[in-house]
DNA sequence: GCAATATTGTTCCACTTGGAACGATATATG
DNA sequence: CATATATCGTTCCAAGTGGAACAATATTGC
C-alpha cells in the first residue's frame, strides 16, 4: 500500500513538497477542530487574529494583511458583528471606510483558538529538537525577509 | 503601512505561520498560474501527477495517496478523460474498480506543469544557501518521518 | 451458499470561495 | 470648481469543494 509521503520522494519539487505536507499536517486538522467544535471558518478567524494584533483596522487593511479578497472579509465582519466579536465604528474622516474593532468576547475566543492551533503545532514539530526547531525557524524567516509582501499565509 | 510579514512576529503559533507562508509563497501563485495558462485545476494535476509517478492507480488510489476526497478525484478523471490525458479500463479481477493511467498528452502536460511549480521554488527559495537547503529538507524529512499518512500535502 | 457488511465510483447538494460590477465617497487634475 | 479617477465595502454570480447517500460489485461470517 502506498501512503502518501512516498510521493515526497518521488516529486519534482519536493522541497515545496515537503513544506507544504508539514503545514498541511498543522493547518488543517486544526483548522477542521475549530470550524467543527466553534463553527468559526479560517476566514472569521484570521478577522479575529488581526484584530488581536492591532487595535483598530479597516476590512481594508485585514484584507491586504491577510492576502485574503475584501468580499470573503465583508462576510467574516458582518458574521463576527452578529454574534458579538467584533465592534464597528464610521470613521468621522473617511465615510467610505469603518473603524473595526474586537470585542471582550471575540478575543478570548481568539485565544482559545491560536491556543488550540498552537497544540497542532507542537504535536506535528515535537520529532524536532529545540535546536533543530530553531534552526528550521531561522531559515524560513530568512527566505520571508526577502518577501515580505507575498501573498500571506494560509493561517 | 502594515505588511503581510509583520503579523507573523506576532501571531501566537509563528513556526506554523511561517511555515505557510512559505508554503503559500510558492504554491499559490504556481497554481493561478497553471489554471490560468492551462486550464488545469489542482484536483487534476494531482490525479496526473500521482499517474506519472504509479503506471496504473484506481480513482481510490489517487484519493489515498492525495488526501483529496473521491469525488473530487472522479470529477477530475473525467475532466482528464475528455481531453485524452488519461486511459481507463476495467479491472478484470474486480469490476468495481477500473485502471487508470496517463497517456503521454498527460505526461507532457504534467511535465510542464511541474517545470512551472519547480520555477516558483527555486525563486522563493532562493535567499538560502545550497546547504541551508538541505538543512531544512532534512529536518522537515525527520518530522514528516513521524507521520507518514498524514492528511497529505496541498500539492 | 447466503445474508450481512464493505468497497468503488458516482451523483446530489449545501456551502465556501473569489472575481467582477456596483453605489457611495474621496482625491486628483485641469 | 468641475470632472475624471481611485478607493471602500457590498452584492451578485459562476466555480470548486467535500459530506452523504446511492447502485453495483466484492468480501465476510455464519
Amino acid at each position: 500500500m502506498i501512503s502518501p509521503s512516498d510521493f515526497l520522494e518521488k516529486v519534482e519539487f519536493r522541497d515545496a513538497a515537503l513544506l507544504s505536507f508539514v503545514t498541511s499536517a498543522i493547518i488543517v486538522p486544526a483548522y477542521d477542530a475549530v470550524k467543527r467544535d466553534l463553527g468559526i471558518t479560517r476566514s472569521e478567524y484570521i478577522l479575529l487574529m488581526a484584530l488581536s494584533h492591532y487595535p483598530v483596522l479597516t476590512a481594508q487593511d485585514v484584507s491586504r494583511l491577510s492576502g485574503r479578497p475584501r468580499n470573503s472579509i465583508s462576510r467574516a465582519v458582518h458574521r463576527m458583528l452578529a454574534v458579538g466579536h467584533l465592534a464597528r465604528d464610521p470613521d468621522p474622516t473617511d465615510a467610505r471606510q469603518a473603524r473595526l474593532s474586537i470585542t471582550e468576547t471575540g478575543r478570548a475566543l481568539h485565544r482559545q483558538i491560536a491556543e488550540r492551533i498552537r497544540v497542532y503545532q507542537e504535536e506535528v514539530l515535537s520529532p524536532l529538537t529545540e535546536q533543530e526547531r530553531e534552526t528550521v525557524v531561522n531559515l524560513l524567516t530568512k527566505v520571508v525577509a526577502q518577501r515580505p509582501s507575498a501573498g500571506a499565509a494560509e493561517l
